[in-house]
DNA sequence: CTGTTAGCGCCTTCAT
DNA sequence: ATGAAGGCGCTAACAG
C-alpha cells in the first residue's frame, strides 16, 4: 500500500497535523522539524492522496471541459490554448468530449455538479431551455466559450462576432468586385444547434441584401459539416450555368473543400475563383487561403484564464468578453474574372 | 451549498445507508422505499460527490493519459480512440499533454502515484532509466503504447513494430523498381527519445543493405517534426544532381511536406516521383497517399481496454500486444522514371 | 430490508 | 511550534 500521512507522521516522530503542514508550506514549522519530515517523505516516498486532499479542502484542483468534436482543428486549437494554459496551474483537465446529443445532455447537466472539477469551460455547445436551470444551480464556475444563452448572463461569456465576421467577408469580396457570392456552410440540422455557421450565413445574408443584391438559394450550400461534403456542394454550385465567382466558407476546413472542387474543375484560385474560409486553423496560412481569423488558441487561453480568476474570486461579477477576429487576406482572393 | 446524501436521507426519512444502497443499485431495497428516496433525490437536485466518493471506495473512476504533442494528427487519433472508448464507462479522461522534458518527467513520475487516477495510458512517451522505479512503484495499472523500455516488462505494452514497417516499406519501393530511394524523418535530438521514426529509418537502413543498395546519407533528410521542415528536406533532396526517384516519409505529416516539394519544383507524383507515408492518418485516404497503416483509433482504443481490464483484475498477468499494421498502396506511387 | 457506525486520507481549528 | 480531534461526503460492514 502506499504510505499515508500517518506513516511519515510515525516515520518523522511527529503529529500528522505537522505534516499536512509542512505539505502546505505553512510557516509554523522549525525550520528543523521539518527537515525530519522531508525526509521522512523521501524514505517513504510519500505522495500526498490528491481525492483525500480535495474532499478536506473542498477543492478538486481540476477543471473540465466540455467541447464537442475535440478532433476538429478548430477545438483543438482551442483545446490547446487551454491546456498550455492549465500547466504552469496546479489544475489538471478532464476533456468531456461531446460527440451525440445524449452526451451533450449528460454532460451538461452533471459535470458542473459533480464536486468532481472547481469549474467548467463549455465551448461551442449553446445551452438549451433545460440545461438553463442546470447550470444556474451549478456549484461551481462555468464559463462559456463561443455559447450563449439568453437567460444565463449570470455566467460569463467569451462570445465571437459571427454575424459580424460574415458580414465583413462579404463586403471585402463585393469590394473586390465580386457579384456572385456563394456561401457553404453547415446544415443546421445538426442536433447541437452550433450558432457559428448560421450566424455567419445571416451576416452573408444581411450584406448582400444592404449591397442590393439578390440573394439566390443555389448560390447557398449547406451540408454535414467536412471538407468532402464541402467539395461535393461546391462542385454543385461551380457546376451552375451561372456560378459564384467567388465563396465563402464557413470554416477553413469547408474552404479546403472548396479548393478542392476548383482544383477538379480545373478553375485556378483566385484567377477564375475566389474562396475565403473562416476560423484560420493552422494550416490556412501554409494554403495561402483568405480567411477570418478567429484567434482560437487565445480564445481557449482566455477562456480558462476568466475561469480560473472566478474560482478564485467567485464572488466577481460575471463578465461578457467578445473575441476579436481579423481578416487575413492571402492568396486565394482577388477581383472576379473580367467576364 | 449543494446537498448531501444526508439531506437526501432526512427528506426521505430514511437511514442514509439506504440512500448510498440506492445510489449504488443495491438489490436490498425495497421498491417502496427506492422510489421515496429516488424522489428525494429529484426534489433535491441531488448529485453525489464523486470525490466523496472516490474516497471511500478507493476509486477515482478516472484514467489518465499521457500523451506527447497531442495536437499531431497521429496523437490525436489514439486519443479519439481513447476517448470514445471511454464514453459508456464511467471513467473520466484526464489528458496529460507532453511539451517539455520537464513535464515529461513530472507526468511520469507523479501521476502514477498521486491517488488521482485509477490508471495511467502512456504513450509514445519511452521511459528512460531514471523513470522505471517510478513506474515500477506505481500503485495503479499503468499501459505503455508505443513506449518501451526493457526493464519494464512487468507492464503491459502495445508494441508497434516500426523497424519492420521500414522495412516493408523499403522493400515495397525496390520491388517497384527504385534504386534512389530517400528517406525523411525526425531529428534524432529530441529530448523526448521518441523512437518511431530512428526506428523506421533502421527499417530502411536495413532493406537497403539487404537489397545491395548503397546507403547514402544525402538521401537522408532529418530535422524537427514538421510539415515544413519536411518539405525543405525534400527540396533539398530533390535539387540534387541525381535525385531519389522514391521518398519514404516518416509520417504522414512529413509525406504532406514532401508532395508539397514535388509540387513546387514541378514534379508529377507519382510519375517523376513515388511518395510513401506512414500512419495513415485521416487526410492519407483523401489526398491519395500510399502509406503504412498504424490502426490509430484502435491502438488507443485497445490500450484503454487493456488499462479498464488491468484495473478491474489487477493480479492479471502483463500482456505484450503487437499493433498491427497495412501497407496502404494509394495513388502516390509507381515505377520510377523510364530514366 | 434498514439504520448505525467506522473509516477512506487529509486539512484545519483548538488547545497546549 | 506542535499534537489532538473533528469533519469533508460517501461506502461498506455490522447489527437488528
Amino acid at each position: 500500500m502506499a504510505a499515508t500521512i500517518q506513516d511519515v507522521a510515525q516515520r518523522a516522530g511527529v503529529g500528522l497535523g505537522t505534516v499536512s503542514r509542512v505539505l502546505n508550506q505553512s510557516p509554523l514549522v522549525s525550520s528543523e522539524t521539518r527537515a525530519r519530515v522531508l525526509r521522512a517523505i523521501a524514505e517513504l516516498n510519500y505522495v500526498p492522496n490528491s481525492t483525500a486532499r480535495g474532499l478536506s479542502r473542498g477543492r478538486t484542483n481540476t477543471i473540465a471541459v466540455i467541447v464537442p468534436f475535440f478532433t476538429r482543428p478548430a477545438m483543438m486549437e482551442r483545446l490547446r490554448g487551454v491546456e498550455h494554459t492549465l500547466v504552469p496551474t496546479e489544475y489538471d483537465l478532464i476533456v468531456y468530449n461531446v460527440e451525440t446529443p445524449e452526451r451533450r445532455d449528460q454532460c451538461l447537466r452533471q459535470v458542473p455538479r459533480r464536486g468532481r472539477v472547481d469549474g467548467v469551460l463549455i465551448i461551442s455547445l449553446p445551452p438549451r431551455e433545460t440545461d438553463v436551470p442546470h447550470l444556474a444551480a451549478a456549484n461551481v464556475p462555468i464559463v462559456l466559450l463561443d455559447a450563449h444563452h439568453p437567460s444565463l448572463k449570470k455566467l460569463n461569456r467569451l462570445v465571437v462576432e459571427d454575424i459580424k465576421g460574415g458580414e465583413r467577408i462579404t463586403e471585402f469580396l463585393i469590394r473586390l468586385g465580386h457579384r456572385r457570392i456563394g456561401f457553404i456552410g453547415d446544415a443546421p440540422e445538426s442536433p447541437f444547434h452550433f450558432t457559428s455557421s448560421r450566424d455567419r450565413l445571416r451576416g452573408y445574408r444581411n450584406t448582400l441584401q444592404q449591397a442590393g443584391l439578390e440573394y439566390r438559394s443555389e448560390y447557398v450550400g449547406l451540408a454535414a459539416h467536412g471538407r468532402i461534403q464541402a467539395r461535393q456542394s461546391a462542385e454543385r454550385m461551380l457546376r451552375l450555368p451561372e456560378p459564384p465567382t467567388a465563396i465563402f466558407a464557413a470554416s477553413d476546413t469547408e474552404a479546403m473543400g472548396v479548393l478542392d472542387a476548383a482544383r477538379a474543375l480545373g478553375l485556378s484560385v483566385p484567377r477564375d475563383l475566389s474562396v475565403v474560409g473562416y476560423d484560420d486553423i493552422e494550416v490556412a496560412e501554409y494554403l495561402g487561403l483568405t480567411t477570418m481569423r478567429q484567434f482560437l488558441y487565445d480564445s481557449g487561453k482566455r477562456g480558462v484564464e476568466r475561469l480560473l480568476r472566478t474560482i478564485e474570486n467567485p464572488s466577481a461579477k460575471p463578465t461578457c468578453e467578445v473575441l476579436p477576429t481579423d481578416l487575413i487576406v492571402r492568396q486565394t482572393t482577388a477581383a472576379p474574372p473580367a467576364a
